[in-house]
Parts: C-alpha cells; structure tokens; sequence
RNA sequence: CGGGGCGUAGCGCAGUCUGGUAGCGCACCUGGUUCGGGACCAGGGGGUCGGAGGUUCGAAUCCUCUCGCCCCGACCA
C-alpha cells in the first residue's frame, strides 16, 4: 500500500519564479519534476507513475497495430550522412565525437535507424506491411526550451515507422495510426483535435496533427463545430462576399497619392474600405532544397510577388509552399531592381510575371480571395502614385492563383461553413506520410510481387509523452481557472488548481484521513485503502500526521481526481468523496464507498 | 543569434543606487500548545551573496570578464 508518509512527494507552497505557464509551477509545485538545466529535468517518483501511465496506454494501444523496439540515441555520423540530414538538422541536434575521435549524435527522431534495419532485413513484399515503433528518449537542442516540459531538450517520444508496399497500403497503415492515436487521446482523457498539418520541409502527401487548444501551446490552429480542424498554415475559409468598387474607366487610372503608403492610409485617403485594396507583397526565395533542375531553371534565388487584399494578412508558411524554399523580405535595392519603384507604391502593372512556377522570372502569386474580385486600388510602381480600377485577369495575369494568406476568427469553415475558432494549441501528436525519402536515400528495396525492385513507402508517427501530461494540466486548469472566476468564493488564484484524468494521474484515489492520532479515522483509512487495492485500484493514503488543511492542499496540489475524506462524519458511518474534475462533493455510506470508486473509474474508462 | 530581465539559505524575497559584522517570510530541527482548509509560542541549524580577476584599509554593493536561468523575437517534423 502507499502511504505518503513514506513517499518522496516534495510539494512546494510557492512556484521558482522562473516558471511561468500554470503547468511548469505546477509540475514543480506538486513535486512532479526538478529542473536541471534549460530545458533539462528528472522526473520525480509522481511525474514518473504518471507518464508511466500514459506510456502503458500508448504501448498497449500501439501493440494492437505495431511492435516494439528499442533503438540507440547514440547514432554514427555516416547513418545521418546517408540520408543527408547530418547537415540538414543543423544545429538542432546534439553532435559528439568518442574518445577515438568518431564523429556521433544524439538522435532527434529515428527515421535513419529504422530504415537501416528495413533496408538490411526487409527482401520481399511478402514481409510487408510492417509497423515498428519504439518508446524513448530523444534530444534536440532547441533554439530556445521553454514553458517547462512543453518545450525541452530531452523528453520521451513514442516514434513509429509503416513501411508498405504502394500508396495504398501506406494509408492503410496511416489510417490505422490515425484510428489509434484517437484511442490513445481519448484513454488519456485529452480534448483533442486533428488538424491537417503543413507537411513542411520533410514533403510527402499528407500530414496531420493531434493538437490540444491552450493558451501556453505554440501553434495557431482553427476548428469549427462542423469537425473542419487545420493547422493555421493549411487553414483555409469560406469569405463573406464583399462589392467592389464602382469602376471610374475600364483602365487602370493613376491616383495622386503624396506620402500615403500603408493601406490605412490609402484607404483613408481615398475614402475606401481596405478589402478595396491590393496589397503587394515582396519577397527572395532561396531554395536550399530545390533540386538541381529546378535551380538551373529559375536560379538559385529568385523574386516572389504576393498579391493579398488590404485587409488580409500574408502566411509565409502558404507562400513558401509554392515558391519551394525559404522566404526572406526583399531588400530595398532588389525592390527598385524589381519593380523600379519604391516600397509603399509596389503594384501588379508593369510587373514581368513568369509565364509557369517552373519557368525563369518574376513568381507572382494572387491570393485566391482576390480572384474574381474587380476595380481595386493598387500601386503604381510609381512614387507618390496609386492606380484604381484594377482588376486581376483583365489588367495583369499572376504566374499563380493560391490561398496564401492567413484566415481570421469568425470567418466560415469552408467545409460545413461554421465559425472557425482561432487559437494556440500544444501539439501532442503527428502523423506523417513520409513517401520514399527514406528508401530512396538509404537504398531501401524489397522485390515486389512480379519481382521487380521497388522501394518501400514509408509513413512517420509521433507521440510526445510528456506533452500529454503538460497539456493536461493546462486543460484542467484553465478550465477551473473558468470554474473560480464563476465562484466568487473561491480563494484559489486563476489557473492553480487542475485535476489530471484518472487514467494518467499518478494515482486513482487518495484517501485523506483528517486526523491520524484518532485511532479510528485511521482505521478506517487502511481498511478502505486496502479494499480499493483489493478491487485493483490505484490509491494512496495519506497518513501524515499534518493539520486537514495542509493535507487537502498537498491532495489538491497533486492532481488526484478523486479524494476520500475521513473526519467527523465516520461517526455516522459516512466518508465525503470530493470529485476534483467537477468540484463536487458526496457523503456516502462507508461500506460503499469501494463499490463506488470502482463504478465511476469505470464508467471513466473509454 | 538579437532584445529585455534575473542570479543573496531548499522556495519566495530585501539589502546593491550611496562600500563598513548578510537579513526577513516560508520550509527544516527540538520542546510545548493546537488539530476539517497551508496553526501558534519558545529555542535552534543552515549562506564561498553564480564564478574569476581588479579597485579599496575594507566589496553582496564599484569596474572588467565569464557562466547560468527566465521572457519576447528569430528558429523549430
């Protein structure tokens, strides 16, 4: 039985200063977790019962569909050489040489590992599909570690590799993680959404993330009530219709404009809505990925043009999808050389756009929202001068029309046309259709089923175990932060208490007996704990001899959903149950209280 | 890497400007009272003031360098 007078379980009544998101000072607080570095921390014997339990749920879930490995996190340098990463990671991951001067690293994730033990053992489509995973440590040296164990340089990921023989079996397999990563969430007790994810630098065809909405997460994702979910850089929205302004001319005609730049500007100026402008964006793209064709064609750096309304904002992630590498502002010289024309009064007209994305020039791309759209305002390439009456199509062709900008609160989901709510999310999952990168670039081969060599497609899995528990906690407490602000009464401070779900707390239950020196509140407490371990529940007694108060604050503290008093009320037989998820509390008879516990761990089982 | 902030007892902080015996609250130890919402009284232990160098009769305090941590940005499967 588990007594806490016998636990290390060191609670703090203040948070370090240095934590700052409610999950960080609460970890601290509770005695989850010490830091021992930036980005750095043991897990103490409570954070580990619990990410033990998030653990035995992901592996029991994985087991369904996959097997476990165990793979290094020390890897040779000429693994990461082969598939080219050992450069391409930079200075993200972890570098050390041996005593003999071997050069090695600290493996980020295991791509390379798991595609050199496919392309050395893997011979025939016979032996495929397969779906390997493994539980362990990896290490990033993060830019910048933040938010307590949001963000770290060491944590715990579940990884796991499909290799398939076609397209089809890989979204078999993609599928089959999908449908599990919902069953691991939903066991975790998380509110999660699956977002369509950029695929971003690693290609291949499709991606999504499993992302939970918190104030302390990084990524901006949007979801409406109809299911639609997307990641800002994928989101896209269905537009109120907005009228166009009532042509002057069938031409563009200059606008005089001295010293109004900015579209608020312009647009007051001319006495217009910001929706009736084209706003003109100018970029350098530098394709560090493109391959050798394609910089001989268009060059190693090359011009792009965006095109968006006034009142719309660009997602560089969206433009950088097109223009193939990485997006820099251009500089004011390249703007002249460009559109000889000074920023503030950069326009479409007059613009040499190149004929195809593949095709040498100018990259000019229109923002989809303003296809159809008629008699804009627009720069001039000229100073001091604005044009009106332009219209896309008729007055200038871009290379390409694209969503490339970024979507607003409020607006439709394009899919069941609900409002799209805005919001930061921690991601806690990610599943990735990799394609053959992998078997490409490691010469990874399996003959198929007319023996022909043929190269396996390859899908990537990831879990962030300790993200499960962190975001959690964010949850809980923001969502009592909600509960206390209703509750006046209530003296806790916003976002200090939570409750974690059953199913990942470190324990089920715990008992606090109120006073240990009356012999039969302490009885009672060991006779109640020993039933609930009889019927296979997790509990810990607390038999401190400490004052109630200190007790139900540590209990609190530590995020245990369910907490059994025994006081006063013993004498009538009775013991309070204070349910922590929904801050409600029950006297209940002694003798069933086991059957209960067990009756509502049960029903929150999924 | 750019900007900002902070390093003084386990935690939270004061002291630094203006150099002169290193303090407070919580936690911890001992004794007593108390006992359903972080008790009270009395006594006690615990610090190379992040580190190195310098200025000075004397440095937590002034100067130089350095290390670490946090936040914003950049970055980021």
């Amino acid at each position: 039985m588990q007594r806490w007078s016998k636990l290390f379980i060191p609670t703090l009544r203040e948070a370090p200063t240095d934590a700052e998101v409610a999950s960080h000072k609460l970890l601290l607080r509770a005695g989850y977790i010490r830091q021992l570095g930036a980005g750095i921390y043991s897990y103490l014997p409570l954070g580990q019962r619990s990410l033990n339990k998030i653990i035995a749920i992901v592996r029991q879930e994985m087991d369904k569909i996959g097997q476990e490995f165990f793979l290094p996190a020390l890897n040779p340098r000429e693994l990461w050489e082969e598939s080219g990463r050992w450069a391409g990671m930079g200075q993200n991951m972890f570098h050390l040489k041996d005593r003999k001067g071997a050069e090695l690293c600290l493996a980020m994730t295991h791509e390379e590992v798991m595609t050199s033990i496919a392309r050395n053992e893997l011979r025939s489509y016979k032996q495929l599909p397969q779906i390997w995973y493994q539980i362990q440590t990896k290490f990033r040296d993060e830019p910048r570690p933040r938010s307590g164990l949001l963000r770290v340089r060491q944590f715990t990921m579940k990884d796991a590799y499909s290799f398939d023989i076609d397209a089809a079996g890989l979204d078999e397999s993609y599928k089959k993680h999908y449908d599990t990563y919902c069953r691991i969430f939903k066991r975790c007790g998380m509110d999660f959404v699956a977002v369509d994810a950029d695929s971003g630098a690693m290609g291949g065809s499709g991606s999504q993330e499993f992302m939970v909405y918190t104030d302390a997460g990084e990524d901006l994702i949007a979801s409406s009530a109809s299911g639609y979910a997307a990641n800002l850089e994928k989101a896209t929205s269905k537009l109120a219709p907005v009228e166009d302004l009532i042509p002057t001319g069938d031409t563009p005609e200059l606008v005089h404009t001295p010293g109004f730049r900015t579209i608020d500007e312009v647009g007051s100026f001319l006495q217009t809505k910001s929706h009736h402008q084209l706003k003109t964006m100018a970029y350098i793209v530098e394709h560090p990925e493109a391959d050798a064709k394609q910089i001989k064609t268009v060059g190693k750096t090359r011009a792009v043009v965006a095109f968006l309304r006034g009142d719309h904002q660009l997602n560089e992630t969206k433009l950088a999808a097109i223009a193939l590498g990485e997006l820099r502002p251009m500089t004011p010289e390249e703007i002249a050389e460009t559109f000889k024309a000074p920023a503030g009064y950069l326009g479409p007209i007059g613009l040499e756009a190149a004929p195809h994305p593949r095709k040498p020039g100018v990259l000019v791309v229109l923002d989809a929202a303003l296809e159809g759209r008629k008699n804009l305002i627009a720069g001039a390439n000229k100073e001091e001068y604005h044009l009106r009456n332009v219209t896309p199509g008729r007055d200038f062709k871009p290379t390409v029309i694209a969503d490339i900008r970024n979507i607003n609160e409020g607006e439709l989901d394009p899919i069941g046309g609900e409002p799209l709510r805005l919001g930061k999310a921690v991601e806690i999952g990610h599943i990735f259709k990799l394609g053959y990168k992998y078997s490409e670039s490691m010469g990874a081969r399996v003959l198929d089923a007319n023996g022909k060599e043929v190269m396996p497609i390859m899908g990537c899995y990831g879990i962030g175990i300790e993200r499960i528990l962190t975001a959690a906690i964010e949850s809980s407490a923001a969502a009592n932060a909600q509960l206390s602000a209703e509750d006046l009464n209530t003296k806790q401070p916003a976002g200090e208490q939570y409750a974690l779900p059953a199913a990942i707390a470190p324990f089920e239950v715990i008992i606090t007996i109120t006073n240990v020196r009356e012999a039969d509140l302490l009885a009672a407490g060991e006779k109640i704990a020993a039933d609930l371990e009889a019927a296979g529940v997790d509990v810990l007694l607390d038999d401190r001899d400490e004052r109630a108060g200190v007790k139900f604050k540590d209990a609190e503290l530590i995020g245990v959903p369910y907490r059994i008093n025994i006081g006063k009320k013993l004498a009538e037989g009775q013991v309070e149950l204070v349910d922590r998820l929904t801050q409600t509390t029950t006297d209940l008879p002694l003798d069933t209280i086991t059957a209960y516990i067990q009756s509502l761990l049960n029903a929150s089982k999924v």
